[in-house]
RNA sequence: GGCGAGUUGGCGGAGUGGUUACGCAGCGGAUUGCAAAUCCGUGUACACCGGUUCGAUUCCGGUACUCGCCU
C-alpha cells in the first residue's frame, strides 16, 4: 500500500513535471500531496469545477490544511459567476510551468489533452455572441446555426450535439473563420507528454461506487449544507459553477423539495455516471499514460 | 365472505388483434474551448392457466396477488 506510493515516488524524476489523471473520488489528491511532500513541487489543479471559489466542499477541493502542506494553484481562483473553459485554464497554467516543478492533477480529460496535445488558438467568444447563440439555439434550434457553418466544419463536428454546433457557430461568428480551419492550425502543445511523467489512476467501478457514496456523507459532515446555504442567495442554475454535481439537488433540498436521502441518491448516481465518462476518456485518449491501480494506493 | 378496479421490461408509464411507445436507472461509446457539461448507441416486457382466432400483450373464462368499498 504505502510501499506502492514509495515505489512510484522512487521512480520519479524530481525535476520533471508530473501529471496525474483519475476519476472522481479515486484518491488523486492524496497521491499528489505525497509526491509534493517527498520531492517538492507545486500542485496544480486540472479539474474544471474545482477552479470555482463557491463550492469548495461539494467539489472536493483540498482542505485548507492540505493546501498548507504544499503549494497549490488554480483551486478556487475563479468566482462561480465567471465563465471558464479549457482555453482559460491553459492560459492560467502556462506561467506555472516555468516555476516550481508542476504536479498537475485532476479529472478533466479535456484539460490534460489540451495541455499535452495542443489546443487551437481561437479567440474567446465575447459574451454578447454567446448570448446571441444561446438565444438563437433556444428559439430557432441547432439546425439554423448548423446551416451557417462551412461544410468542412459541419463534416467534422457532431451535428446532433447542440453544444458542439453552438461552439462552431460562435467561432465562425466571432472570427469569421471556420472552426475546422482553426483546428487544422493547432500549434504545439504547452507541455508535450514526452516531457512529463504521466499517470492515470485506474479505479474499478465496484471499488469506486462505495467510495462515492461514502464521500457524500463525508461532505455532509464537512458542512456542505452550510456551503449550500451560503450560496443560496446568489444561486442560479445557469451559473458556471452550478454544474457541480449536487449543487442543484442541494438547492432543491433547501427549498424543501427534496429529502437529504434523495439528494444523496441523486448525487451518487450522477457521480457514478461522471466517473464512467472519465474512464471512457482516459481509456481512449490516454493510452500511453502509465496506469496505476487506485485500489493499491489507498 | 360480497362487489368493484387493477396486474406491462430493474423502476415509472403509454398502447395495440398482426408492425411490440417513451422516460429513468443499467451497460457501451464520442468528445480541440460552458467538459462534474453535452451528445450517440443499447432492452420483443406485457401475472398465471385455458379458450376464441390464421394470429393474442390486446377479446372471453378461470386462478393468484394488490387496492378500494361493503358485510
Amino acid at each position: 500500500m504505502a510501499d506502492w506510493r514509495a515505489e512510484i515516488i522512487a521512480s520519479l524524476d524530481p525535476a520533471r513535471p508530473v501529471l496525474i489523471a483519475g476519476p472522481t473520488a479515486s484518491g488523486k489528491s492524496a497521491l499528489a500531496l505525497t509526491i509534493a511532500k517527498a520531492q517538492g513541487g507545486a500542485i496544480i489543479n486540472a479539474d474544471a469545477l474545482q477552479v470555482y471559489s463557491d463550492w469548495r466542499i461539494l467539489t472536493a477541493r483540498p482542505s485548507v490544511e492540505d493546501e498548507a502542506l504544499a503549494p497549490h494553484a488554480l483551486y478556487g481562483h475563479v468566482p462561480g459567476t465567471t465563465p471558464y473553459s479549457v482555453g482559460d485554464w491553459l492560459r492560467d497554467v502556462e506561467p506555472l510551468l516555468h516555476g516550481r516543478r508542476p504536479i498537475i492533477i485532476g479529472g478533466t480529460g479535456l484539460y490534460f489533452s489540451a495541455l499535452t496535445e495542443g489546443l487551437a488558438d481561437i479567440p474567446a467568444t465575447p459574451p454578447e455572441t454567446r448570448a446571441l447563440a444561446d438565444d438563437r439555439l433556444a428559439s430557432e434550434g441547432q439546425a439554423a446555426l448548423l446551416a451557417e457553418l462551412d461544410p468542412k466544419t459541419t463534416a467534422r463536428i457532431d451535428t446532433a450535439n447542440p453544444v458542439r454546433v453552438q461552439r462552431a457557430w460562435e467561432v465562425q461568428a466571432t472570427t469569421g473563420r471556420g472552426l475546422a480551419s482553426w483546428q487544422d492550425d493547432t500549434g504545439d502543445p504547452l507541455l508535450p507528454l514526452a516531457d512529463t511523467q504521466a499517470f492515470v489512476l485506474d479505479a474499478p467501478k465496484d471499488w469506486l461506487t462505495p467510495r462515492i457514496a461514502r464521500r457524500f456523507d463525508l461532505m455532509l459532515s464537512a458542512g456542505v449544507l452550510d456551503e449550500a446555504r451560503a450560496n443560496r442567495p446568489t444561486w442560479r442554475p445557469d451559473l458556471p459553477s452550478a454544474k457541480a454535481i449536487g449543487a442543484a439537488e442541494l438547492m432543491r433540498h433547501l427549498d424543501g423539495n427534496l429529502s437529504l436521502e434523495d439528494v444523496k441518491d441523486a448525487v451518487t448516481v450522477l457521480t457514478r455516471q461522471y466517473a464512467k465518462r472519465q474512464r471512457t476518456w482516459f481509456r481512449a485518449r490516454m493510452k500511453s499514460w502509465q496506469s496505476v491501480s487506485a485500489e493499491t494506493l489507498c
